[in-house]
DNA sequence: GCGGTGACGGTCG
DNA sequence: CCGACCGCCACCG
């Protein structure tokens, strides 16, 4: 069915445009599964070998890597760097510059 | 059916 | 800035 946890989760993920990173946390909300954000990291970790979704895009609400460089931590960087995404050393990404708009104010900015 | 595990997130020190 | 803790829930043995 189209509307499997992973369906959703990977539908999200597609939606992250180029040159744009977003955190689990952003795709599980996108999907409609607030606070599941470990299920998208495992979703996208069964993804197969050339799939179309763009994973490389999220990262961790840390704004950095979160695979070992090992287990595809080092392709992502590749990939991301490819974007046009300036990835640090550390694994570090610009999210004020990156980062995909999906944040919202808690309610009542207070003001 | 139970318990451990994990590409996480928010908070606290 | 960073590590430790806890909460979250699907997958697997």
């Amino acid at each position: 069915m189209a509307g499997s946890t992973y369906d959703r989760i990977y539908r999200a993920v597609r939606s992250i445009p180029r040159g744009r990173v977003a955190s689990y946390g952003d795709i599980a909300r996108l999907a409609g599964l607030p606070g599941r954000a470990r299920q998208v990291g495992y979703a996208l970790a069964a993804l197969p070998t050339g799939t179309s979704v763009p994973w490389h895009r999220i990262i961790n609400h840390a704004g950095r890597i979160s695979l070992p460089p090992e287990e595809g931590g080092l392709e992502q960087r590749i990939r991301l760097t490819e974007e046009g995404i300036r990835v640090d050393p550390g694994g570090r990404v610009n999210l004020a510059e990156h980062h995909f708009k999906v944040r919202r104010r808690r309610t009542k900015p207070a003001r």
